[in-house]
DNA sequence: GACTCGTGGAA
DNA sequence: TTTCCAAGAGT
């Protein structure tokens, strides 16, 4: 039986030398020399980092430190500038809560982050994970960081068999114990970090983990079964339609209600597949061009698309010249529907 | 506890 | 092609 304090020591100096490199990050050679992360960084790759990979995030992170260097560039920025930003990424209440955050930190905490777990708690889309990431990475406190990464790792160390969610408190008391007095951020990064490379969800390197010696999952032999977690549901199909019109080169575009599906983002007219929409936004020729599929987390989606020269005032929506109409402005389901339509010989 | 909420890459 | 899943939070 290993002690916690040798087990953390163990996988500090396999982070040590296996630490990976990101552009947030503060490598364990220059955190040792004195070096601090930026609070405003390590919490906006954090917020970008939920259920999203670092592949995914690393270029959004560039765009929008470039954009706005620091939080209180980010609390100036418009509603639509930020949401434009993100567009691509998903789950765009992050986002709507991203600048929530950024305006309550500038205007409640007189510009700086809270330094405690749960000062951070209280801010919007800082949750138990997020607020202990932050806690630990950007100020060097002790607080057990427990995402997807860290349930894999703890339940196969300690061969926690009940299955997740509910597994979830005995998981986090278990990590808890682990976490060391000394180099917390690190070691919270080293975790994550073991999780991500070596202590994968099907195939897990056990020959070359710093833990394989004290895991009791890999001693059972059941290391790549774990954690248990319960089947998820089916997605069904739902069907709906999008309009795309247009006149003199304007693009007619209407920004989504703050709430639900793609909430806050640009898109285009549709029905009700969404929960939301209504009827087509104008009385126009409508052309049917064609269809686009797209999944949702928790549906699939195939979506009728039409095009139309708009005449009259639209009932819903509002035209955009193109000059000032960035496709790349549009969640994804929204930009399939753009490059129908752009593909056409005679749409703008 | 159960749902909602995106996306793209890997197997 | 389909499924799984990635540094979760809010309701």
């Amino acid at each position: 039986m290993q002690t916690a304090e040798s087990l953390a020591a163990q996988l500090l100096s396999w982070y040590d030398r296996h630490a990976r490199i990101m552009p947030w990050r503060v490598s364990p050679r220059d955190r040792a020399a004195g070096q601090r992360p930026d609070p405003y960084r390590v919490w906006l790759s954090e917020v970008m980092l939920q259920q999203t990979t670092v592949a995914a995030v690393t270029d959004y992170f560039h765009r929008f430190i470039s954009r706005w260097p620091t939080v209180h560039d980010l609390a100036a920025a418009e509603d639509a500038q930020v949401m434009g930003e993100w567009a691509g990424l998903g789950y765009y209440a992050r986002a709507r809560n991203l600048l929530k955050c950024a305006r309550a930190v500038v205007t409640s905490h007189g510009g700086r982050f809270p330094t405690s777990r749960e000062g951070l708690l209280t801010l919007p889309g800082i949750g138990p994970y997020t607020a202990s990431a932050i806690a630990a990475i950007a100020y060097d406190h002790p607080a057990a960081v427990v995402d997807g990464n860290v349930e894999r790792v703890i339940s196969r160390l300690y061969l926690v068999e009940k299955p997740l969610p509910a597994a979830k408190p005995k998981l986090t008391e278990l990590a808890a114990g682990l976490t060391p007095a000394s180099r917390p951020g690190d070691y919270a990064q080293a975790i994550m970090d073991l999780g991500a490379t070596v202590c994968t969800p099907r195939a897990p390197a056990c020959g070359i983990c710093p833990w394989s010696h004290a895991c009791e999952a890999r001693a059972a032999g059941i290391q790549a079964a774990l954690p248990r977690k319960a089947p998820k549901p089916d997605k069904p199909l739902r069907r709906g339609t999008l309009w795309l019109g247009h006149r003199d080169g304007a693009i007619l575009i209407e920004r989504r209600p703050d709430r639900g599906l793609l909430g806050g983002m640009a898109g285009f007219p549709g029905d009700g597949w969404d929960g939301q929409g209504g009827p087509a936004p104008a009385d126009a020729d409508w052309q049917d061009i064609g269809e686009v599929r797209h999944t949702f987390t928790h549906f699939h989606l195939i979506l009728r698309v039409m095009t139309a020269r708009i005449e009259g005032p639209p009932t819903r929506g509002e035209l955009i010249p193109r000059h000032s109409f960035r496709p790349a402005d549009l969640p994804t389901v929204m930009r399939k529907a753009w490059d129908l339509a752009r593909a056409l010989p005679d749409f703008p």
